[in-house]
DNA sequence: GTGACGATAATCT
DNA sequence: GATTATCGTCACA
């Protein structure tokens, strides 16, 4: 992989925020790293965050923290959390309000072996070969393959360092699943959890 | 295969 | 001072 496919527009994200998580199913989200080894895979789970109406949100206060989330859409949003973890969102909203989806699992399309060192011996079975599922299945899990963390934070999703492409097209409503979110507190039973249902490659 | 638990520090009250 | 949009390991089945 040299060049990278064509960026999703910014205007993308600038939607309800279901429905850019819903349409971010089956998309392909790119990184360059320093080196310019490019890594990325699939997106085959994401949740939807919101604003002021969100409880489990971040931007449901508005602080230093959460203040990307009210900026322009088509950004990266990188928190650090559990004293030890990266996770990745889209800011995502219509003008005048705040969310963002947060990136929960993809299936591994490029540079596995570098993902593999990136993630440790959790990647590696008792045979030493990579375990393609155990590479970015979880938020946290991404972050840590694609070497992510926060010098990424407000970085454009439609630049070269990190890129969202459309992949193979829309994925069909049949494929896909809505759930609850998953570790979330407060607004628990809120459906904002979009997965592609048949894919190996989901958290838990 | 499942479920409990500890790691570890930024962020917010 | 409490909480946390998580993960790997360990026990057990």
């Amino acid at each position: 992989m040299e060049r990278l496919p064509a960026a999703l527009p910014q205007s993308f994200y600038g939607r309800q925020v279901a429905e850019v998580a819903r349409d971010l199913l089956g998309c392909d989200l790119w990184r360059r790293l320093p080196s310019g080894v490019i890594c990325g895979g699939r997106i085959v789970e994401c949740e939807a965050y919101g604003g002021s109406d969100d409880p489990g949100s971040h931007a449901f206060r508005r602080t230093p923290r959460s203040e990307i989330m009210y900026g322009p859409p088509g950004f990266a949003y990188v928190y650090f959390t559990y004293g030890m973890h990266y996770c990745a969102n889209a800011v995502s909203h219509v003008k005048g309000t705040a969310g963002a989806v947060l990136i929960r699992a993809l299936e591994p399309l490029a540079d596995l072996d570098g993902m593999a060192s990136r993630r440790g011996k959790a990647a590696i079975d008792p045979h030493g070969e990579i375990r393609p599922r155990a590479l970015c299945s979880g938020p946290a899990k991404i972050t840590q393959a694609l070497a992510i963390d926060r010098g990424l934070n407000g970085t454009p999703l439609t630049g070269s360092e990190l890129r969202i492409s459309p992949g193979t097209g829309p994925v069909p409503d049949p494929e896909v699943k809505i759930t609850t979110r998953i570790g979330v507190n407060s607004g628990a039973e809120l459906l904002a959890r979009f997965i592609v249902e048949r894919s190996n490659f989901l958290s838990r």
